[in-house]
DNA sequence: TCCAAATCGATAGCAAGCTAACGATAAGGC
DNA sequence: GCCTTATCGTTAGCTTGCTATCGATTTGGA
């Protein structure tokens, strides 16, 4: 019964390596890629609004934007209209980098299922989706034996 | 295509998190669990057999046996044979927290795939394996614009 | 109008993963 | 029998998550 969740896990890091391994190629890590995902969609967000879409703390946004800022991927500009928004920009160097990194990341989800069926991937697709709104809409159970120490 | 990746992150992000909640409640944060579960069967480690149980670097196992030593989890032990070594011990204190922390672990998983018919469980299990195997045993794909800045 | 409350980004500090480099100890070859 | 080499664990430093807290700015109420 665990085990489904020990494979989960296992592949997600499998999965989140070789991501991390081919983002570095061009440049970008696989955090990074996440951002860049979002601000080629829609440029000028803010770390909040990105957070948001990425469901992720605004801090992990802010590092994130910190080392892509030095990397020379973004850049961050005060909202003329209300001083405490930032807003983040794309660099050209970033949107250059769009279309071998969308490829990239397109030939590794073909590569790593490649051994299932369509009907496989179907399966994957919807139990994954059943486990994640089972998470989201319930809370887990707390179990008898509740010693914090 | 790609959508499998993202719900197969964001599914081992929830259940990461809600394993961690429930462990905290027992005093042990969920890395830590990774390493309780081995020692539990087999005492008396090193950092490196833990390290190739668990798939993970030794730096991993090393940084989280001190943080657990700290605890008072665990104890460290100089090998008499072969100085080179270190073992790892169980403290009663981990070992009273075997059981909870094994209910608490079936009890998550039970939570997370409670929405899942057992065909359903079985064609996630297979297909999760499926992706472990391809990962582990064929090399990813290049990509045509490998441009590393 | 001015001050309290709310909002937002940034910072500090922790967990858990990684690679690279270092130091100590064992083992083997000459 | 010594000295090179291999094998360990540890440390340093990075990324990517998190929570808690701080500082600055805006907003709203009195």
């Amino acid at each position: 019964m665990t085990e489904v969740l020990r494979l989960l896990t296992r592949a997600q890091k499998l999965l989140r390596a070789a991501a991390d391994e081919a983002m570095s190629r061009h440049g970008v890590r696989v955090g990074q890629n996440l951002v860049l995902e979002v601000l080629w969609e829609t440029d000028g967000l803010t770390p909040g609004e990105l957070a948001a879409r990425l469901q992720v703390t605004t801090p992990t946004v802010v590092n994130t934007a910190t080392r892509m800022e030095a990397a020379g991927l973004l850049v961050r500009r005060r909202d003329p209209a209300d001083g405490r928004l930032v807003r983040l920009h794309l660099t050209p160097k970033a949107r250059a980098a769009e279309q071998p990194i969308a490829e990239a990341r397109r030939l590794l989800a073909e590569h790593a299922t490649a051994t299932l069926t369509d009907e496989e991937r179907r399966h994957l697709h919807s139990a994954l989706q059943k486990i994640i709104e089972r998470m989201t809409e319930s809370t887990p159970p707390t179990g008898p034996g509740d010693d914090a120490d």
